[in-house]
DNA sequence: TAAATTTGCCCATTATAATAGGCTAATTAT
DNA sequence: ATAATTAGCCTATTATAATGGGCAAATTTA
């Protein structure tokens, strides 16, 4: 039996997860960061704290650690595998 | 000579494609996705007019598409990765 | 081709993300 | 050990995402 137990409010802590531990391998602080991504250390904190960010917020932070092509292959790729999936 | 001119807002271009190809191969309207979504139809349109979302609706989609799992483990993985690299 | 459905674009309102500031606890460096 | 930096947590304000409504153009169905 399989179940999928996977909510959006965990999917935001990885997320969350990932700003933190990637900026604390390079080495900088949150306002840093923020301050990098012309915007508050407050926002950082939120994205670092699993609070609900924009698209905007989220894609500048991927951005910053080099994972916004890795992001848009995904998305590209959803779309073909849907499409190439609903020929059949 | 290799330059990098992946913005944003292309990303979010293909957030709104995605959404809006998935939905119609699915054979539902921006009303009936809002509605299963909890949310209004103007939040949908907006996805898929390429607007600053938040990551709450941005992931309700993903989820409804089947894509939530997939788009967790490109967080995980990624952390990882960072980890394994910054040991050498 | 007529009817029905869907989509896009307005508007106004509400909910909330982002900002700015100060303060304290915790962590890191000297 | 203490000084400096960082991070978490407030409060208040501003910017904007989300909602709900109506209407017209476009698309799909009958």
């Amino acid at each position: 039996m399989e179940f999928n137990d996977l909510t959006v409010y965990k999917v935001k802590s990885h997320i969350a997860e990932l700003s933190k531990t990637l900026r604390v391998v390079e080495g900088i602080s949150q306002d840093q960061l923020a301050e990098q991504l012309n915007m508050s250390r407050n926002t950082i904190k939120n994205v670092e704290g699993a609070k609900n960010a924009t698209l905007d917020t989220f894609l500048k932070v991927l951005q910053h650690f080099d994972l916004l092509e890795k992001f848009d292959d995904f998305i590209r790729d959803s779309i073909a595998d849907k499409n190439v999936s609903s020929l059949y």
